[in-house]
DNA sequence: CGCCATGATTGAATCGTTTCGGTTTAATTG
DNA sequence: CAATTAAACCGAAACGATTCAATCATGGCG
């Protein structure tokens, strides 16, 4: 039924190896044969069977990528960034997505196992690690996302969290900001812990007085009742500073809704810049992570370690975030 | 190097074949030897070859799902639906983002064959037919998403949009509304034409006045754009109907902007239901679309088909969609 | 004209499974 | 106790590619 590699060989004339050449190394076969190969493929409608070349040849080109949560626009932009690298490199990208759920993801790993995947990416959640050491013992290159690796013979590529936190205090600072809300997620997240130390440190910089709100998980709603207490607690605060735009945006929503303007009454600022924050009833000012490009960076950074072997330099690179000013802030007027 | 069933079977003192067995039959090995299996795999660390796997028995196991825009919430919910129910049914689920060129859809499906998908879902854009026709040809079932399939001997699981507009325009008609203007995407996309045909089904029983305008592309901005045209018109216009959230987003924006309230200045309604729409700065109203469960049926459908063969049932599945009363809608006071 | 280097081509062995006809073992029956 | 049957188990062949040592052609050179 399924037209093989033999086939092929046959209808062209020449024998299997000639075929298996023009697919993998063409230069090393004729220009006549590579013609009548190429009509015998034309003419079959011929496709390469992918298990049996990765089971013979033992490399697999695909590699697995694991997110904690697809529907995270920051997660989607990473995931297409090193999918388009992928299919460039003629890799496969498998995305999984772990839902937050250890009982998935350990499920996923164990697929991409059985898939004999030649590198993982994976944004690794404070309990995952478990399963990620089975792929080290395997010799599974994996490259962090979003989270700079301990150790120096891993890959990563992540974002500098401080400079973040800390850009955003002092952007405010300078328009005049001297008492600030920091909605910050849990500490459980080496991002937010990191983002923090950045916010903390600017203050102290610029004698700033920081109303520190912490909430258990990132959503909008968290945003939403963290704004609702700032305007119950009658405090001098001028600015709210938010670890996520999800959040930035339940801010926003609730600000609006009893009745405050924005930026005149509270400036406000996210995290992620995220394609909705540009485009909320107020634009959002915004520390923008460049999510497709950690994507297809790290992409690009397995892809090398996959093909130049034992003898390959494993990186931690950082990316600094940047501050994209919007409506949503402005100069305090007193 | 690797593990494989040979050592499994050597180290727990029986034939390969019955390690096979242990594997996809246990009911057909003794208990006792069945123990003896379980100890040399969790010895051994053994993990199954799944291209070993494919290739010898022919099936894959994995389903391909090609989608047009990763980034938009809808399609992220779909591939999460489809994503569960793939692993709850240990099948492993192959993601591509198109990102709506014909090219990188052209090469996905390229991809998708040479991974010998046993099945493929897919939202089709109005020109990726001549790739989806391929997959006929080698006889790999292929379910449309969001797009009723027009022949009976394919499956489809996909919404009532006939059903989306003309209820939408109802609900505002039963709230006082009498002049409302309908955003519509292009004419290339048959849920834009079902939609419209639905809106001006019930224009004409409630006897309403539509004023339409249509888009080239449906994203935030292009609403942003309509909506500042709709305030220069000076027109009647009490309500506004937008084909989807991210106009409806862009919509929003501009009227706030323009010091008009919602919902009392204008009604607005917005399709799809993606999550930000419930945490916008005004709740939208919104036609909800029940995207996860769109993407697992569909993978349940090809699953079932992929399993039973030739004596399976196509079925088009048409789901009605559901209006989602928020914040941005009330009725029209004189 | 014979020799050799080089480039093209060949085809058998192999990767890790599943499959399936055949063999062994144990239990049942008359 | 011999004959019959069913349950377990065995192991060689096959899936469709790649690999690599071996063979074949070709042309340049002394």
């Amino acid at each position: 039924m399924a037209i093989s590699i033999r086939d092929v060989a046959s209808r062209a004339q020449v024998a299997v190896g000639t075929v298996s050449n023009f697919l993998n190394r063409p230069d090393r076969v004729a220009v006549a044969t590579r013609k009548k190969i190429e009509a015998a493929i034309a003419d079959l409608n011929f496709v390469p069977n992918a298990s049996a070349r990765h089971l013979r040849s033992g490399s697999s080109r695909t590699i697995g990528l694991l997110v904690p949560d697809i529907t995270n626009p920051f997660f989607t932009e990473v995931a297409r960034g090193a999918g388009d690298t992928a299919s460039e490199n003629d890799y496969t990208l498998l995305l999984c997505n772990s839902d937050e759920d250890p009982k998935k993801e350990e499920r996923h790993l164990k697929v991409l196992i059985e898939q004999r995947i030649c590198g993982l990416l994976i944004t690794p959640s404070f309990e995952g690690l478990a399963g990620v050491a089975e792929l080290n013992r395997r010799n599974i290159p994996t490259t962090f996302i979003d989270r700079k690796a301990e150790s120096l013979d891993q890959s990563s590529v992540s974002m500098d969290d401080f400079h973040g936190g800390k850009s955003a205090i002092e952007y405010l600072a300078s328009l005049g900001h001297t008492s600030i809300a920091w909605v910050n997620g849990p500490n459980s997240l080496a991002q937010c812990v990191n983002r923090e130390a950045g916010v903390m440190n600017s203050a102290k910089e610029k004698n700033i007085i920081i109303s520190k709100f912490q909430v258990s998980q990132m959503r909008s709603q968290n945003g939403y009742e963290v704004a609702q207490k700032i305007l119950e607690s009658n405090s001098q605060i001028t600015a709210i500073f938010c670890a996520n735009d999800l959040m930035a945006l339940g801010v926003l929503r609730a600000l609006l809704e009893n009745g405050k303007t924005i930026p005149e009454d509270y400036a406000l600022i996210g995290y992620d810049d995220i394609g909705f924050s540009a485009s909320a009833s107020i634009p959002l000012t915004s520390i923008a992570q460049p999510a497709y490009k950690l994507g297809a960076l790290a992409a690009q950074m397995i892809i090398n370690e996959v093909e130049h072997g034992k003898n390959f330099k494993h990186e931690q690179i950082v990316f600094k975030p940047e501050l994209v000013i919007r409506a949503s802030t402005q100069a305090l007027r007193k």
